[in-house]
DNA sequence: GGTGAAAACACTCTCAG
DNA sequence: CTGAGAGTGTTTTCACC
């Protein structure tokens, strides 16, 4: 679908804050409450706006350990690839999972309580999984930024 | 703040769709909608829930290219840790920043448009930061998962 | 493509129990 | 936590620019 800079803006307000009203949304961008209502709707139908979701604080929930795993395939083969992936698609720890170019293949973010926890994720759910050769973890320190907003 | 089994429920509808009505919320805990409105309340006041936010497709806003960039310091003073930290966090270009264990100081989640755009980005941007000594890039070939919902 | 008003509707929020 | 009521925002349509 074709965005113009009005559209890109409005995009902008909606990946800080999804709750405030239509009519505020429409002072900001400089235009009628309608205008901005059927630009949203257009945005929401055309599947540009994906979804709207709450963001929840690690600390207060008490998931704070944030892990990187690098992951090597034994083998390449397709059909081992779909397996991995469907099998990492399953695991609820498993925040995000990339298929990367370099020398690893895959890379998780997995995030869990701490460091037991992530043991017996390690242990009783990602190497369950079949065809992975090596992996290395790396564990995150201090989550310097997170934004779930795309740069536009 | 405490959270018991119905706040950690409503707490992962709500990282999956935080626009339904509250009676729907009420409707799938089981609750009258005042329960529930007071619970969000509480969630929100507490700083449990962070804020409200629209998900944005990749492909429709033409942002696909996703980079893992590995970064490996100079010097780890925590004059030049706080310096590079504070550059980093005004690159939009930037979503994610951890401070790593391991054999990398720092990995920085990079969306952008295409490699082009990546190179820029690399030249103008990142490279411009003092106390950098080495970075290692690895391409999304695909994202094979991403959730903004932590496992509740 | 945008505006502004108005009507119908649904939801939020408060309060008494 | 419940249920009902008052207040408010959304949603839709309309005539018009």
């Amino acid at each position: 679908m074709k965005l113009d800079a009005i559209d890109l803006k409005l995009l902008c307000l909606l990946q800080q804050d999804c709750k405030k009203t239509t009519k505020e949304y429409a002072h900001q961008l400089g235009l009628s409450t309608t205008a901005v209502y059927e630009r949203i709707k257009r945005l929401e139908k055309s599947g540009t706006i994906k979804s709207y979701v709450a963001l929840v604080g690690k600390v207060e929930v008490d998931k704070t350990f944030i892990v990187f795993c690098h992951i090597k395939l034994v083998q390449h083969t397709r059909e081992n690839i779909k397996q991995f992936e469907r099998e990492v698609l399953k695991l609820e720890e498993v925040v995000e999972c990339h298929h990367l170019s370099g020398d690893y293949d895959y890379l998780l973010k997995i995030v869990v309580r701490d460091m037991g926890d992530y043991r017996n994720f390690m242990v009783s759910k990602l190497t369950a999984i079949n065809h992975i050769g090596s992996t290395q973890s790396s564990f995150t320190i201090k989550e310097v930024k997170h934004s779930t907003a795309i740069p536009l």
